[in-house]
DNA sequence: TTAATTGCAAAGTTTTTGCGACCAC
DNA sequence: GTGGTCGCAAAAACTTTGCAATTAA
């Protein structure tokens, strides 16, 4: 079972030369296997399905931690909550919300990733990272696209 | 003097058929005539050169309700506090950050808008909303531009 | 062995809210 | 006049931190 598999996160927290307790295999094995994008409650509400004992300090600590070292991204909504994802090296996303469901998508797009790097110059700056957010609602079908 | 002059925002506020308090004509005469993009304690503090028994919950309350009119942009640069703008409905922007001074410029682009409206619709949304920040260092004069 | 990490509870930040007094329309 | 708004202080929501006990390397 994948219970005593390394998880993608753990793994790379190991070649970054981290500590690896059980309370961070716990987090970082949760946030492996999301596939959404859990705020730090319901990240501390999974972890606590592996491990009854973590304390939800522990499991900011953590997450900071990870988010520091690039291991994680940490989102922002705009609904005052943090969420995160693992960071994805090969392939930058941006997110498009659904805001009646609350639905988040990811998509790439090379164009915009080329676009923005040549703005940021035109500016006079180096582009270190970006945040593009989209909000919108379901098309019905028929519906003007 | 500017001081008996109606603010552009408080103008906006009457037209949308709000009830203009004191309090309210403060806080829309410091959005109005800032150029930065201040938190919420700054405009408080500037609020409070103008009348100086207003309250910062009176302060939260009338951004709530002027974010919530779109008569300003909540921004959140990941920092934890949020910061306000103007909304401007003739040229929709975006954000650079210099993540050494903390200085934030301000862009916009027609390509980019149509292009992210396109995207929304190629996954079936109609878009609503966006943000979009940049995130750069300054370039050296002489660096790889 | 020992410096780093944990759980707990206390405290720090930011924002919201209940309530009686007050004010705009 | 009266429903909306204000100031105040309390509380809510989210996050960080001091400390003694524990643990990874």
């Amino acid at each position: 079972m994948a219970d005593t598999e390394t998880s993608q996160i753990e793994q790379i927290c190991i070649d970054k030369g981290m500590r690896m307790t059980g309370q961070r295999r716990v987090v970082a094995r949760v946030l492996s296997e999301s596939e959404d994008h859990p705020d730090v409650e319901e990240i501390y509400r999974r972890a606590a399905m592996l491990d009854p004992q973590i304390s939800i300090a522990t499991v900011y600590r953590t997450l900071r931690l990870f988010d520091t070292a690039n291991v994680i991204d940490r989102l922002e909504f705009g609904d005052g909550r943090a969420r995160y994802e693992v960071t994805d090296d090969n392939a930058h996303h941006y997110h498009l919300l659904d805001v009646k469901s609350g639905e988040v998508l990811e998509f790439e797009n090379k164009e915009v990733d080329r676009r923005l790097k040549e703005i940021a110059a035109e500016l006079g700056y180096r582009l270190i990272g970006d945040r593009l957010d989209l909000y919108g609602t379901a098309l019905e079908p028929g519906e003007k696209e």
